[in-house]
RNA sequence: GCGAGUGUAGUGUAGCGGUAGCACAAAAGCUUCCCAAGCUUUUAACCCGGGUCCGAAUCCCGGCACUCGCACCA
């Protein structure tokens, strides 16, 4: 929003601040005051409402210190390191890796052998034929250390992977069928090279992702995708297009039926916490965009004063998390699926431990491995030795009607610090003739209910207004009192941090038992009854319409 | 991480060798019965660490942070 510095009105009213600010701050990592913190766990309460109101859905909420395993087999394992190498004279940066790789050497990823082959094969600067200097490392998850001698641990880079590794608790809690999809909310981190932007991208940040699942063979949700809600579309050709969710997918657009369904759903999602639609558009990465593990992916982008940014992400992840869990474990992470009852005949192959422990009794561990490991003959004392002796083949007639699959995985993933930045950005709002800031923020994500607000400090209207404090407190309002300043210089302070109605207490109130509640947006007062107010909070009483 | 620039009360700023002004905000009081009014009073700052100098917020060096470019962004 033009004229209005949200950073500086986020400081001064303790909506957010640059984290450690007494010692001198440290970058990336950002905190969430009184009423940033209110508003942002509103904004989670009404996110989780909307995923959880698909029925199909449940939580999960994991630790941020994992496994490194999990991390190994999910690829951010090798992409730790990231090794850069500057020219020495016009500075331009490189990745020494993809350097190696253009000269047409298979990599591998270690500080000194990059180095050893840019020098060996004089490698150049792109640009300017400069020299190069030396590769540096770039540690790009958090490490943990345990003890000494123990490998480290990370903190995640993603929520994602607790989703994957703990499948089958899921899969047995919604008892075996699909599609199924799990929420969790929590935080992630990144060693970002430089962090920038207050709330854009930062080193500890707040996400809220969903994984959803499928049987490969009917990668369909349950609901069908929006068909009222029209955004644009931005193709990775570059072609644009207004269209519905469900338009997008019916003109092939969208290729997959559940990413247009999490489309519609993210698209509800923004409108209920006030992000204007106007200034949202779904990108389509390109090719060359994509993620490790992703065939589709679609970004929601919105527009704010430091241009279209990422607020959500949402990939089609297809196997490979749960593959690789499956390669990384050897655990068992299938589905299974019902299929028509069928015959059929099992090989299965015995090994003859009686023979082999006859014929070789010293040795017999070496023939049993050789035969586990799959091959077929065996060199013993210079003598090949024939492995399909010990082994007996047996075919056995079975019936079957399940078959295992691996699902198939598509995630929403919504950066929940980047959809506050985007919140405050199109809800900040400022008078042209006077300058007046205010916050239009939806009720549901306004940090309180109301203000309770005596007209003056004096004449029994402070005490009246406090009894009416208390008792909405009682009934768990979100309500804040405040008798201190002028009424309008009250009405403005809750007005800059979205506060949608304020109570006064007037002297009429001290004779009639009733009060004045204001609306935020319109300025516009009407009476009511003392014992009315909790009817009216989170309507809006001046046209009929909820907010 | 590199290059350039910038760090002064909660916020926005002035001062640029003699230890700091202003405005808004906040607090106490007066005043005012409804939209940042006025008056009085008060609280409150030179990013951190070294160096030069009789004396540093000011000059120099290092760090940290921010802004803008470059690079990075699983």
């Amino acid at each position: 929003m033009k004229g209005v510095d949200q950073e500086e009105i986020s400081r001064r009213r303790g909506i957010y601040f640059p984290g450690f600010g007494i010692y001198g701050g440290l970058s990336g990592l950002f905190d969430y005051g009184p009423y940033g913190s209110r508003i942002k766990d509103r904004v989670i309460r009404l996110w989780k409402e909307m995923m959880f109101s698909e029925g199909n859905v449940a939580e999960f909420d994991g630790t941020t210190i994992t496994h490194t395993q999990v991390l190994k087999a999910s690829g951010h394992y090798d992409r730790f390191f990231d090794y850069s190498v500057e020219c020495t004279k016009c500075h331009t940066k490189y990745r020494a890796d993809d350097l190696v790789e253009k000269a047409g050497i298979p990599v591998t990823l270690n500080r000194q052998w990059l180095q050893d082959r840019i020098k060996e094969l004089g490698i150049l600067c792109e640009k300017c034929k400069g020299e190069l200097g030396e590769v540096k490392i770039q540690k790009l998850m958090f490490q943990v250390d345990q003890g000494e001698d123990t490998e480290p641990l990370f903190l995640r880079p993603e929520t994602a992977q607790g989703m994957f590794i703990n499948f089958k608790e899921y899969y047995r809690f919604f008892r075996e069928k699909m599609p199924f999809a799990m929420i969790t909310v929590g935080r992630g981190y990144r060693n970002e090279i430089s962090p920038r932007r207050a709330l854009y991208r930062l080193r500890e940040f707040n996400m809220m992702e969903c994984e959803s699942f499928f049987d490969p063979e009917n990668e369909k949700w349950i609901h069908d995708p929006e068909s009222q809600i029209r955004v644009t579309f931005l193709t990775r050709e570059g072609r644009e297009i207004k269209a519905s969710p469900l338009e997008a997918h019916e003109k092939g657009v969208v290729k997959s039926h559940p990413m247009a369904y999490f489309m519609g759903l993210a698209l509800r999602f923004y409108s209920s916490v006030g992000i204007d639609l106007e200034r949202l558009r779904f990108r389509q990465h390109k090719k060359e965009e994509l993620s490790h593990y992703s065939s589709e992916t679609w970004d929601a982008e919105a527009l704010t004063d430091i241009g279209w940014i990422e607020i959500t992400g949402i990939a089609h992840r297809g196997n490979y998390d749960l593959t690789n869990h499956i390669k990384s474990s050897g655990k068992d992470l299938y589905a299974q699926r019902v299929i028509p009852k069928k015959e059929v005949v099992q090989k299965t192959k015995e090994i003859d431990y009686q023979k082999i422990k006859s014929d070789y009794a010293e040795s017999s561990a070496k023939i049993i491995n050789a035969i586990k490991e799959g091959r077929k003959e065996l060199d013993m004392d210079g003598k090949t030795v024939d492995l399909a002796v010990y082994t007996n083949e047996r075919e056995e007639k079975v019936t079957v009607d399940r078959e295992n699959f691996i699902p198939t995985v598509i995630e929403p993933a919504f950066g929940l610090d980047r959809i506050m930045y985007t919140i405050l950005d199109h809800n900040l709002s400022v008078r042209e003739e006077s300058g007046y800031v205010w916050l239009k923020i939806p009720y549901g994500i306004s940090p309180y209910d109301a203000a309770v607000l005596p007209l003056m400090n004096k004449d029994d209207l402070d005490s009246r207004a406090n009894t009416i404090f208390e008792s909405l407190l009682k009934m768990k309002f979100s309500v804040l009192y405040d008798d201190s300043g002028s009424i309008g210089k009250r009405y403005s302070r809750y007005d800059e941090v979205g506060v949608l109605y304020c109570i006064t207490v007037d002297y009429d109130s001290l004779e009639k038992g009733d009060v004045t509640i204001r609306h935020r947006d319109t300025r516009e007062q009407i009476r009511i009854k003392i014992d009315d107010i909790p009817r009216y909070l989170g309507t809006n009483p001046w046209n009929g319409k909820t907010n």
